[in-house]
DNA sequence: TGCACCTGTTTTGTCGACAATATGATGATC
DNA sequence: GATCATCATATTGTCGACAAAACAGGTGCA
């Protein structure tokens, strides 16, 4: 995946954040740290050395470590501290279990309650990815992705939905895809998925955008767990 | 709901929780007094105030607060406070949409995960509930719905889905059912409900459990919009 | 050698005080 | 009378210091 890539993923998934507090940024940028591997995978985080690394108190960095652990990125135990989650194989599988629910029933719900307007952004959005994919430039295609997930979630009016996935998940798959570095293929296959869903959608047929999207889902971990195993 | 039953559901509930520090059980404290109401929905939670009452410093019901809020009991906004989350249909609605997704997965883990003995107890467990039910103790019908899911769940062996459920949604849930003031009845249908959800767990048949556990899921959200409605 | 215990050090938990921001009342201006 | 600016108040955000708990190293004993 190249930098512009992850440029471009994280501009869409943090549009709508800004930092008000100290607490704030320096959540996301430990976030950001933690994502990126900046600070590796299952290392311990001492307030301390955070503190002085990140140039805040302890009491800002003990709320960042909070809500990290919210969002599933660390595990804290009381009276001893506070450590980078471990990426493994079984961790991986369990993440895509709980996406293929969540998000096939964003899809559902997307089918249901999805303006037509949106609809037609989201088509327009499929149209422009095509033309960058069919030019060669395969290197949007994380970006693209990301940004498809996100209009189908966030159009399920469901708020629960949307902060599971947005603020908790979509940080530990795309920490997955940085550190055991994944960037596809599966660029023209997944598009043809995008656009049979994006199609049940706009019929308004919960069923299939549902089935179908639980299906991109369960392909695309295959296709990971492959990789895995044989790479 | 009889006292007896809340007692009980909190015992299953919290059965492996322990608080160590201080933290720990003013948290516990306060999501207790929320879910039951004895702080209102929609009230803001003034932080000196709540130091004094529960007598610690500003320092523990922050991090009280913080996690409150990791489990959507409350919200925060930066520079303001926070307040308990308001109860509306539509959040009803939503928090049912997910529980259907999520736990109906579950059940197709369960079916899947789930070792021989586990499936044993919790055909024992329906037993010994039916018993009860038939002798007209409908009283525990509560604690044994929430015994039933909770070992669901337990049984899927995911631990992001048991952590948002167990950890999160479950206590909303509860608390839409005490504030709301909806213990059932649907005791005898939903009874045969489960009973069909664990013989298709226990011949894994893995399609056959999510689709009987997503069904009780809609007709439960269902029963409780018509008491919204009607009563 | 292996295990238990004690002790000094390090790290986390908790506290009270100060700084920065929002809130609400008061008054001025159109 | 309504709207906006200003200021006092109250609340949250941040900090540094102390208390309590875990950790590591060494010592004594079986």
């Amino acid at each position: 995946m190249s930098t512009l890539a992850i440029l471009r993923f994280y501009t869409v998934l943090v549009k709508n954040e800004q930092a008000i507090t100290n607490a704030d940024r320096t959540f996301f940028q430990l976030r950001k740290d933690i994502v990126e591997g900046v600070i590796p995978a299952g290392s311990k985080l001492s307030e301390m050395e955070l503190s002085t690394k990140y140039e805040v108190s302890r009491a800002v960095i003990r709320e960042a470590i909070n809500r990290l652990a919210t969002c599933h990125l660390v595990e804290r135990k009381a009276n001893v501290g506070a450590r980078v989650v471990a990426l493994s194989p079984e961790g991986l599988i369990q993440l895509y279990q709980v996406r293929e629910a969540l998000e096939g029933m964003a899809a559902r719900l997307a089918a249901r309650y999805m303006s037509d307007e949106e609809i037609a952004d989201m088509q327009a959005l499929l149209d422009s990815h095509f033309d960058k994919v069919k030019d060669g430039q395969s290197y949007y295609q994380e970006a693209g992705d990301v940004d498809f997930h996100y209009r189908i979630v966030t159009g399920s009016k469901n708020d629960h939905l949307i902060s599971v996935l947005v603020d908790g998940l979509y940080h530990l798959v795309r920490m997955y895809r940085v550190q055991l570095g994944m960037a596809g293929p599966r660029v023209s296959t997944a598009f043809d998925e995008h656009r049979h869903i994006v199609n049940a959608i706009a019929n308004r047929d919960e069923e299939l955008a549902e089935m179908l999207m639980r299906r991109h889902i369960l392909y695309s971990k295959n296709n990971i767990e492959k990789k895995l195993n044989h790479g």
